[in-house]
RNA sequence: GCCCGAGUAGCUCAGUUGGUAGAGCAAGCGACUGAAAAUCGCUGUGUCGGUGGUUCGAAUCCGCCCUCGGGCA
């Protein structure tokens, strides 16, 4: 859809999902291969290397730049992507928090689950109580920041900074397809996946040691192929499971776009898919919000 | 044909000495401020294979039947 837009008019498109960031993953993050590009230029695909891991914020700053360099050469910045937090800090911003010492971070995220909360409980209780006890990331974030900047992570989070949303004419468009069409698409496409070589993507991506909770080893598929490659599991399972995952992706995106995208964010009826006028007509007559 | 085992939630299975059932996974709904393809919260009525019986009361005991394994012929 993207490049039908780009193709009326002289465009770059600019990733928006946390996946296809990665060098690593090609084939497993479904990122457009030189072919489906169509020669339209593509922006922040495959340019972070899985040793390093990404972030909201690093991306949005990056997107940031992207969107203003496209501005500058009179292109149409469109972005196309599934994270929703992603999107969120670029356009809102977020909270203008140090970056935490890495051995704070490399310390708390060796911590049990019930470790980590208890510590927050003694440094933070206003998180603590906020946070549910099992909910590893967001304790091990509020513990990392606290102890870090020495403020409790409320201290920041009242401030947001660096959202764009408000410089720029955004015409959102939320797709919302059909569940069981689109369940039925994805369980197609990791087929497709294995047929393109993702098992021996991950076998390259696995021989580079890297640590197990970087973003690039949590990609949907790293484990479940990695269990195959290591015999845990035959080839119709490591399938399986994969295809479970991504509809349980799938269905946290429907979650999120439904729930957390603003409410006069058009959403797309599955009808108009095959209709590219009436999507444009959707998105050009949505009112820009400068 | 005979013997043994199994038939309980979409799947894998628990179910103590009979008091009409519950876990994990899946699914649905939701949350989401620097790992977000992450992390987490909430939601479990199903002719307990069928039928007849024993009993105040049966997933649980007994008879017969059906289905699926395995063994013997």
């Amino acid at each position: 859809m993207a490049l039908e837009i780009a193709k009326k008019q002289p465009s770059v498109i600019i990733n928006a999902d946390s996946a296809q960031v990665y060098r690593d993953l090609s084939i497993l993050s479904a990122r457009p291969t030189e072919d489906e590009m169509e020669g339209v230029e593509h922006q922040l695909f495959g340019y972070i290397d899985g040793s390093e891991a990404c972030s909201a914020a690093r991306w949005a700053d990056d997107a940031k730049a992207a969107i203003a360099d496209a501005h500058d050469r009179d292109l149409l910045p469109i972005l196309v992507g599934g994270t929703g937090l992603y999107v969120r800090v670029l356009l809102e911003g977020i909270a203008p928090i140090p970056e935490i010492s890495p051995d704070i971070r490399r310390e708390i995220r060796k911590l049990e689950t019930l470790e980590a909360y208890n510590a927050l409980g003694q440094l933070d209780p206003v998180a603590a109580g906020r946070l549910h006890a099992a909910d590893t990331t967001r304790i091990q974030r509020a513990l990392e920041v606290v102890r870090s900047t020495g403020k409790p992570l409320n201290h920041w989070q009242r401030q947001k900074i660096g959202g764009i949303g408000d410089q720029i004419c955004l015409h959102p468009l939320v797709m919302l397809p059909d569940r069981e069409w689109l369940y039925e698409r994805c369980d197609r496409r990791l087929h497709r996946m294995v047929a393109a070589g993702a098992v021996e993507e991950v076998e390259r991506l696995l021989a580079r040691n890297l640590p197990k909770n970087l973003p690039v080893m949590r990609a949907i598929g790293v484990a479940e192929f990695g269990d195959w490659l290591a015999g845990k599991v035959d080839r119709e399972c490591a399938i399986e499971r994969a295809q479970t995952a991504t509809r349980q992706y799938a269905k946290r995106q429907y979650t999120w776009f439904r729930n957390q995208s603003p409410a006069e964010w058009p959403r797309l009826d599955q009808t108009l898919y095959n209709d590219i006028d009436s999507v444009f007509e959707t998105i050009l007559h949505t009112l820009p919000l400068t």
